[in-house]
DNA sequence: TTTGATGCAAAGACTTTGCATGCTT
DNA sequence: AAGCATGCAAAGTCTTTGCATCAAA
């Protein structure tokens, strides 16, 4: 996604497009792992003077919010479970599962395929019924596999 | 559960029987919407003096860390998205599923047969398949629903 | 120019920790 | 009697907020 891309997918939504905003949302979207706020603003600090990236903790907390409502990024359930939130850019891909390693609390995206066969088993009006019977309107369907990785490989597929 | 019935498991698992960890565990047990450390304090606390109860929050988040070393209780995945962390009783029960409100951040657990019918569906070759794949030892599969109770209804079924 | 985003630092919420005291075993 | 749990308060994390300044539209 370019530069002029983000600029456009902003304006859509009528967000600023700020400096700040555009690095937050680049590294989201380069970023595997569903970084924290702090992984978030080391890398983006990090990038050095060159495009005159300075940025606070604040603002990446405030933009993610922001991108949040815009449904552009999501911020993970199950995020706070071992220290701090985790952030995914919602890269308009279907919905997939997420491995949450127990140790470190890290969390890394199951594959597409697999993790469409996996939804595929679950039936919709099993998830209509469900919201009949208890009055609740289903917006999202979270499925975890919670567990850890065998010793030697500690990156998923993107090896 | 009688309180007896606590003595002995808590004695099973080698834990002190303490009048606190009696009350947080009976709360926890009795509770059914998941509650944070904080819920569990008010509600211990507010028995009176009657049983001489008097605890402390800290005592509180101890003894919920050893409940769940001990497996008797868990710490939800999805914790601290809305503020605290919640806890669940592990009553022994299957695993099931959770309904997360998105704007209480309260979570309550899906009835156990339409829990079940829903993981009935899951093929357990496929966790298999995605565990070999991906190098990944699955202990756990969290599922949650996140949406929101229609207006009239703001229990689910334990109305 | 106007409006809203940023940075900084301070406040806030939740959780953990250290140490003396008390209770369970 | 011995050892672990508790209470208290303080420290630690993570996150949010207020206000002056600065940049995008």
């Amino acid at each position: 996604m370019t530069e002029s891309d983000i600029q456009h997918l902003f304006a859509t939504r009528g967000l600023r497009c700020t400096r700040q905003r555009v690095a937050i949302f680049e590294a989201l979207l380069a970023d595997e792992t569903h970084p924290t706020a702090d992984d978030l603003f080391r890398k983006c600090a990090s990038h050095g003077g060159a495009k005159g990236d300075c940025l606070s903790l604040a603002t990446i907390y405030n933009t993610l919010e922001v991108l949040c409502e815009a449904g552009l990024a999501q911020k993970l359930p199950g995020a706070g479970e071992n220290g701090s939130a985790r952030y995914d850019a919602a890269h308009g891909r279907g919905h997939h599962l997420h491995l949450r390693d127990h140790a470190t609390g890290r969390v890394d995206d199951v594959p597409d395929d697999l993790s469409q066969r996996f939804l595929d088993h679950i039936p919709p009006q099993l998830l209509r019924e469900l919201e009949e019977k208890l009055g609740f309107k289903i917006a999202q369907v979270q499925i975890e596999l919670v567990g850890r990785y065998e010793a030697e490989r500690l990156q998923p597929l993107c090896s």
